[in-house]
DNA sequence: TGGCAACTGTTGCAAATGCAAATGTTGCAC
DNA sequence: GTGCAACATTTGCATTTGCAACAGTTGCCA
């Protein structure tokens, strides 16, 4: 076997590269959906995090998404820029903020549920529903359902 | 059910966004195992595409990688900066230019494919080993093997 | 109370990325 | 062969991102 075959059957064996042609192609799909409500793929998961947890602190969000504090603060920029999200002053807390959604930010979230459901569906199409309810359950014993997003 | 509710909902049933966090844990393990080659996720999957295909065209690796021209031209700037791949005229254009690996680029892709095969086994081991094999296949059916990347 | 380490958030600067326009090349119809 | 559209690649410029340093706040313990 040449070193090009080896490269070639590493590749193709890879559960990873696998994953990530199935994420990118996902990702293709959301930005098409999401530019029609004036979103992209960076702003997208904010908006549902903050929609389902309700008054977050950015720590608290940069920690669920394993993401520097920093990015999210620019993030947020983007966010409450577009009207969606708001930095409001922390109850207790004079260092924290608390970040909530707008009334047009509030708007958006079925539209977004509406959005996943649709690209989830199309995405696994290719599979039987038996198969689908299969690889969405082994995909769940990979990654646990934590708290994290 | 309230619409915090619902999006928790919609977010913990989705398949793609497991995907998500999965591929962002199996990015976060590339780059540690990466870093000790001095590679970064940006270069590997491009050494990779050489090593498995030989003298390419920088479009051609566009193409198969879905993405724009002028990304692949600046990658390639750092890999050749690293000494790692070579732009060689092409035997019938001048246009076009092939991409080979350098010696020292070679030297890289067995221990590339080592990376590939470890973080594999270990994003997949809290499966058993018929399980991986169950979701191997599944995912093949939903990303068929082209010639793409 | 005073001091200090840990925490929350922002910012300046450098590196990376995206987009649109430019440069040169090629195939092909005329 | 000339003209022209499609191609392969690069580049200038604006936007985005990452990193490290900063400013302010808080908990805690001496």
């Amino acid at each position: 076997m040449t070193l090009q075959d080896e490269t070639r059957a590493v590749r193709l064996s890879s559960f990873g590269w696998m994953a990530q042609r199935l994420v990118a192609d996902l990702d293709r799909q959301m930005a098409v959906e999401l530019e029609e409500l004036g979103l992209t793929m960076a702003k997208f998961p904010l908006i549902m995090m903050v929609s389902e947890l309700g008054p977050v602190t950015q720590a608290d969000i940069a920690r669920r998404f394993s993401r520097p504090a920093y990015s999210i603060s620019r993030s947020l920029d983007y966010l409450v820029k577009d009207g969606l999200l708001e930095r409001r002053p922390h109850p207790t807390s004079r260092r924290a903020h608390e970040i909530v959604a707008t009334p047009k930010g509030q708007a958006l979230a079925p539209k977004l549920h509406d959005i996943v459901r649709r690209v989830n569906a199309r995405v696994l199409s290719p599979l039987s529903p038996e198969e689908q309810q299969q690889i969405t359950l082994l995909m769940e014993k990979l990654v646990p359902n934590e708290d994290r997003y």
